[in-house]
DNA sequence: CTGTGTGAAGGCTTTCACAGCC
DNA sequence: GGCTGTGAAAGCCTTCACACAG
């Protein structure tokens, strides 16, 4: 599958919205939908969903819509989740646990096959099914399983030096939970949710 | 204090993440920071960062750089920021759970005054310091001490309807974190933040 | 007549280049 | 010399308008 085509980045999470949305519709026995009832379900306007779908060819029938099963695969082919990723955890403080029991990432096709941990009180457990080691043993792990994606849910003071280690032994995504704007090389793409800074934001728009 | 000078959503949010950088230039004693300097802490341009500023005034001393304290009062300020919010929280499970022993969020000026569960058995507990009651006081209670902003943490399939709640009792801000496009007056701004969807989007950069 | 696909237009953000001030 | 503030240019994304297909 060729991915080279430079989707925009904006395209791509949108893809993921409405896959989640065919899923549904799948569920419920639709078959076809109209770029416009998807957009709506989406939040998004029906033209920018023809755009997206447009960066990779076409699929759907004028007069008619799009098939609810056909496009969904499409977009699982583009965004690349059509096989279990591994993923591994590190930090199981207050997020880090409630992400290990968090059962939304399993429905999406990730499993988080391991979890790490720096205080030995937290680690040599399982916690909801996820083994729980060392974080002396993440390098060798992420190294023998080229595990290529962490989600990362450590303290801020040592985040980017954890993110450094993950990176050095392999890990090409990290999905960051940390207040700080982690520098990693050009090959590795961080994405970062900052909850804090969510709520600050909003704020803002309070009257 | 205006915000009506139409700061754009961009902007704004990167103003939250400069704040936080110049939180921890602070406490280190630093006084003076070049725009440089701080876009590259924050993972901007330095170019960007004078122009976000230039929404709303000129702080800097050219050949200088800016006051650290002064320009985190003026943003402090701007964002609205500077008076405790209070904030509820509506769902106590694994991920409602962990948001309420969260630090994060008291350390950036909220305070999660309350939380609501439908389920009995784990509401009428008290987690981490905040109360948990019934959802069916959920609506008074907003009313009562007039919330105005709420972390949704609740199951997809109830997330709209106890959204529609939320509205109607007075909420204007709400942070999502159900994997579903709420549909809200204009005068109400959502926040979603979707951890399976932050997962997947970056599985899609992985070679 | 309904609904997709798409060039063109419009709008918004970012970046550049440089003037102005310490 | 160093660094801010900002008009102008460039780039990117969204929206419009409409041709085209069933």
């Amino acid at each position: 599958m060729e991915k080279r085509t430079e989707i925009p980045r904006k395209s791509i999470y949108r893809l993921s919205i409405y896959q989640r949305c065919l899923e549904r519709l799948k569920t419920n026995d639709v078959e076809t939908v109209s770029s416009s009832a998807l957009a709506k379900a989406a939040g998004v306007k029906s033209t920018q969903l023809r755009k997206d779908l447009a960066h990779f060819g076409q699929f759907g029938v004028r007069g008619l819509g799009y098939n609810v099963g056909a496009l969904a695969d499409v977009i699982v082919d583009v965004l690349g989740t059509s096989s279990l990723q591994a993923v591994i955890l590190v930090g199981m403080g207050n997020l880090g646990a409630a992400l290990s029991r968090y059962g939304g990432f399993g429905k999406e096709g990730f499993e988080i096959s391991a979890a790490f941990e720096a205080d030995p009180q937290r680690a040599k457990t399982v916690r909801a099914g996820v083994p729980v080691f060392p974080a002396e043993q993440m390098s060798a792990y992420v190294i023998e399983k080229q595990v290529k994606m962490a989600i990362l849910a450590v303290p801020v003071e040592v985040a980017q030096s954890v993110a450094n280690e993950l990176v050095s032994s392999g890990v090409q995504a990290i999905l960051n939970f940390s207040p700080i704007h982690l520098k990693v090389p050009d090959h590795v793409v961080v994405n970062s949710v900052d909850l804090a800074l969510e709520l600050e934001h909003l704020s803002y728009f309070i009257k």
